[in-house]
DNA sequence: CCTATATTTCGACACATAGCGAATTGACGA
DNA sequence: TCGTCAATTCGCTATGTGTCGAAATATAGG
């Protein structure tokens, strides 16, 4: 019940949940977030810890830059794969998260946040982006 | 999304979350789900509320006493299916809502509530009642 | 009409939290 | 070692909400 409080607590605010949407599916770095909704850093990360402490991304560090993803469903608890269904299956047709899909393509492809090593050519974790794709796509069934 | 948010900020509370387990493939009163959570009316009434305005509850009036139900699955918005299949899904083994469970038996058993017509031998909703079960089996699978 | 009971609404208070800027930490490179 | 940049933590304010008691509303029964 405490955890289930807790996942549901972090679904609370809707820019919380634009990054669960915007993390399916590929990682991004904490600017990029942040170039996303355009709020401070420091309640970007906030809003990142939250969710990570509810246990619905998870985040690893690459030089400067931290990267964060969803839960890997393998490992995830039960209640995080029922949120993230949740959240996923709820929100399929949101038209404010399909806005927040292009405007996080643009930022991929002109490379804001100074450049930090994104998607595109970045050896070292491009396969990694691939399983995480097909991890995340479990949450759409 | 904006339902979705409502839906979302009406789960945030633990003792809604025990009145929609409660309320779980059964009707009960206001004064019986005030008596399973020792709150004050008038915030158990303003817990339904929140429930009912997101849709995850529905009510009726009989007599003096108001009755509330989860939502008709079969009439109920996508995200609130989704919400119900969420919630009593990651809450499947939770211990406090089992011990909710226990207490609401007892409450019914003893005529708590000043004898308010409850479930047994009360021949008006009592088939649908049942059928009320038969939906809520809906979002256990 | 008047009373009693169930429920809801209202007003107030305590507490949690989203937001920001400033300060701090971590990592890379000169 | 120092400077820089990404990220986090901290302190603060504004806003939202859970809680209660009091008052208002609704219904049944004299």
């Amino acid at each position: 019940m405490f955890h289930f409080m807790t996942v549901v607590r972090a679904l609370t605010d809707e820019n919380r949940v634009r990054i669960l949407s915007a993390l399916r599916g590929r990682e991004l770095c904490v600017c990029q977030v942040t170039g996303l909704l355009d709020l401070a850093p420091s309640t970007t990360s906030k809003h990142l810890s939250v969710l990570r402490q509810a246990r619905l991304i998870e985040s690893r560090r690459r030089g400067k830059w931290v990267y964060y993803r969803t839960a890997d469903p393998a490992s995830a608890p039960p209640y995080v794969r029922e949120a993230l269904r949740f959240v996923f299956e709820s929100l399929r047709e949101s038209p404010e998260l399909a806005a927040d899909e292009d405007r996080i393509r643009l930022l991929l492809q002109s490379d804001a946040c100074g450049g930090c090593p994104g998607e595109n050519g970045e050896e070292a974790h491009s396969p990694l982006l691939h399983s995480l794709i097909q991890d995340t796509d479990e949450f759409q069934s």
